[in-house]
DNA sequence: AGCACGCCGACT
DNA sequence: GTCGGCGTGCTC
């Protein structure tokens, strides 16, 4: 047999794939599709995937290298993985090499060994055990601190659990270890459970039919969405599923959006399970983040939690794939390969043959569609767990009543009646800050970005005056730079400022302020929560940090400050979006003996849609809102691309994305309509001008003729080289 | 993307 | 006389 060609995705943003001869020395039969080898490339190096060997090279033979070196012994990504991402690369037009690049950590994209790290398990050894009092009086404080420790714990203790000690104990354990009194043993990065898991609560009859439904997907392809109210019991549900799915010897992966991947999250798992797993999250570094991926990949973790990116995830023995809260928005990764971690999960699972459930309380439109097309089985939980009742919801009509800092005369007194009985209060805004800018009173000077078409917000406490768009940042100036007044003002009200507001309108009352300022730092998310359910009297203000995964118990009143803010969006998501947060927060309040009540603040109380949403709750709202897309042939009825430029010059983006068009009617657009080049919402932004051109089908095969034979030529056109593109594929928001 | 080659302005 | 600006071409 002749020597194979070896077919490569080499990470670069072209859209081929390269050919090279095997490595010297190598025998070809060893090589399969999802290895990697060290590759010349260009005048450089690289690191590629092998994705099939073929006996036919792409260019003429003399213009083939030989690969340098074979990185691994068995394929990185199991044919299972190389398929889906082969998909993945074809159905977002991204090209094949970063594709690939995405699903891998960095360490192995730059060629380390796919060798699982261990960490280090430090344990009293028999000598250090007989270490009387008296040596032990004289010891250095902090060899004595950390020998107590040892002896105390039973399996020894690792970097993590030392972590928390107050100085450096490095140096204190390797004296103990050069004594003899204390060893290392190396052990995998598992996380593991309780020894002894907690038993499972009982089951309501809805829960219970659900799980037994569950149960009988096992080993199927099966899209379920897990359709339930807040405090209806999902979580115990994914629990009663996985149990059954490690039964059968098999893993499960859990995704959540990112704001929900807490401790609390994961310690109701460990709590749970004694089976090891691992968490894939932000805070990871690449060393931790590859033994996680390795321990996945080889079984040894049970479970894997994680954020979007661990679709990707390669697993010995799938069984189930769990996505919570689906129908967020930070599944939809919005940069470079723009998938959609959801719908990869369902693409994934029906590969795998093998059920996925889709979790929501407020589920997306697409996942309703798909529902009612018989695509998805329904599961419902209709009833909150206990005998809890739904929060009513109420529009608070305040125009022509008096407000100060977006509070309402109603609102405040309605307030002052649920503090007075022990409860707390939960307001709702999304925009942190003081106020969303800062104005002059003489002459109308309103404090701009200079990167961005946007104003700054004032961050008072900083002093400083902040991009959210950019980051960019400035003190606060005393004087109107243009007309020297020193009478500048806030403008608008966000977090910061309602947290001043109330100290004044409501004396004596604690407030605890939830928004990405006021727990940048770590800890201080799991500070504020504790302090808010030691109860009494308080009130939250937040953003949408607080509309996700945690709950208040006594919260019995939420207010929802700006209910206007979906109804003007320039995305047509807007209002759907509104509307999920209103039920995501309206579900954080109330329990069994204490109802919530939730009230909107809203200049428009006759708006039919947030009439439905209030009166007869989400689906009623969604059932319109379906109703509407279809009318209007938007999404989930019609399918989307948008094609993105951007550049330093404004002309720029314009002609690329002109010259883009022309091309897609030379290519033939049928079924596919046109729309642009428009500028973006916020035309310039961080200094770059951004401009988009919309493709929109009914039919997603007519999009996609087209999007197959035009992305890879869109580097090809004049203007490319002056702007940076990106095309995006479903996607979630137009701005 | 990276990297090198190539042809025109302000410096020792 | 050179160092370096970013336009252009290429990567098996």
């Amino acid at each position: 047999m002749p020597t194979p060609v070896l077919r490569i995705a080499v990470p670069s943003p072209l859209y081929r794939s390269f050919d090279y001869l095997p490595p010297p020395g190598c025998d070809p039969t060893r090589l399969k599709p999802g290895m990697r080898l060290r590759l010349p490339f260009g005048r450089s190096r690289t690191v590629g995937i092998l994705l099939e060997l073929s006996q036919t090279p792409q260019v003429e033979h003399h213009k083939l290298k030989a690969a340098l070196e074979l990185l691994d012994d068995e394929p990185l990504l199991p044919a299972e993985l190389m398929g889906l991402l082969r998909l993945v690369s074809d159905y977002y037009h991204h090209p094949i090499g970063e594709t690939l690049a995405t699903a891998l950590p960095v360490l192995l994209r730059q060629g380390s060994a796919a060798a699982a790290g261990h960490r280090a398990l430090w344990r009293i050894t028999a000598a250090g055990k007989e270490v009387d009092s008296d040596i032990l009086a004289r010891l250095a404080k902090r060899q004595a601190d950390l020998l107590q420790r040892l002896r105390a714990s039973r399996n020894g203790l690792t970097a993590d659990q030392l972590s928390g000690l107050p100085r450096n104990w490095v140096d204190a354990m390797a004296t103990l270890v050069k004594k003899g009194w204390a060893e290392a043993k190396q052990i995998p990065a598992l996380e593991f459970g309780r020894a002894e898991p907690e038993s499972a609560p009982d089951l309501n009859e809805a829960q219970a039919q659900t799980v037994e439904r569950i149960g009988h997907c096992l080993g199927l392809f099966s899209p379920l969405l897990l359709d339930g109210v807040t405090g209806s019991g999902k979580t115990e549900v994914y629990l009663r599923a996985i149990t059954a799915v490690l039964a059968a010897g098999r893993q499960a992966l859990v995704l959540v959006p990112e704001i929900t991947l807490t401790p609390q999250l994961v310690g109701r798992f460990k709590r749970r399970f004694s089976t090891p797993m691992v968490v894939l999250h932000s805070g990871l570094n690449d060393r931790e983040r590859l033994n996680a991926w390795l321990l996945a990949r080889s079984g040894e973790a049970a479970i894997v939690i994680g954020t979007r990116s661990a679709v990707f995830t390669p697993m010995q023995s799938p069984g189930i794939i769990i996505v919570d809260e689906e129908h967020d928005s930070s599944f939809k990764q919005q940069s470079g390969l723009r998938y959609s971690a959801r719908d990869l999960a369902v693409v994934r699972a029906r590969r795998l043959d093998i059920p996925v459930i889709l979790g929501s309380a407020t589920p997306s439109l697409e996942s309703l569609l798909n529902v009612a097309q018989g695509r998805y089985q329904h599961l419902t939980l209709p009833q909150r767990a206990g005998s809890a009742k739904p929060p009513h919801i109420d529009l608070m009509d305040v125009r022509h009543q008096p407000m100060e800092d977006q509070l309402s005369a109603p609102l405040l007194r309605l307030m002052q009646q649920h503090l007075d009985q022990d409860n707390q209060v939960l307001l709702f805004l999304n925009l942190r800050g003081f106020s969303p800018t800062l104005i002059c009173h003489e002459c109308g000077w309103v404090a701009h970005c200079r990167r961005c078409d946007t104003h700054m917000t004032l961050h008072l406490k900083k002093r400083q005056l902040r991009c959210h768009h950019c980051g960019s940042q400035r003190p606060v100036t005393q004087q109107c730079p243009d007309c020297g007044s020193p009478d500048l003002r806030p403008l608008g009200s966000g977090t910061e400022r309602i947290e001043t507001a109330l100290a004044q309108h409501l004396p004596g009352i604690g407030v605890s302020r939830i928004d990405r300022d006021s727990t940048q730092r770590k800890g201080s998310l799991e500070a504020l929560l504790e302090e808010i359910n030691r109860g009494g009297k308080r009130i939250l203000i937040g953003t949408q940090m607080l509309a996700k995964g945690h709950h208040f118990p006594d919260v019995t009143l939420v207010g929802v400050l700006d209910g206007d803010q979906g109804l003007f969006g320039v995305d047509f998501r807007a209002s759907e979006r509104m509307a999920q947060l209103i039920i995501q927060v309206a579900g954080r309040a109330g329990r069994a003996d204490k109802p919530g009540h939730v009230v909107i603040q809203t200049h428009h109380p006759d708006n039919p849609m947030l009439q439905l949403l209030c009166r007869e709750g989400y689906h009623a709202y969604a059932q319109a809102a379906m109703d509407e897309r279809h009318l209007t042939a938007l999404p989930p009825y019609s399918h989307m691309a948008l094609l993105r430029a951007e550049a330093a010059q404004s002309l720029q983006p314009e002609n690329f994305l002109h010259q883009a068009e022309q091309l897609a009617q030379q290519l033939g657009s049928a079924g596919v309509e046109l729309y642009g080049p428009m500028p973006a919402v916020m035309e310039r932004r961080a200094g770059k001008y951004r401009y988009q051109l919309l493709l929109q089908a009914e039919r997603r095969a007519d999009l996609h003729r087209l999007l197959t034979p035009w992305t890879p030529q869109l580097n090809g056109l004049p203007e490319a080289r002056k702007v940076r593109w990106s095309l995006d594929v479903d996607p979630v928001d137009l701005i």
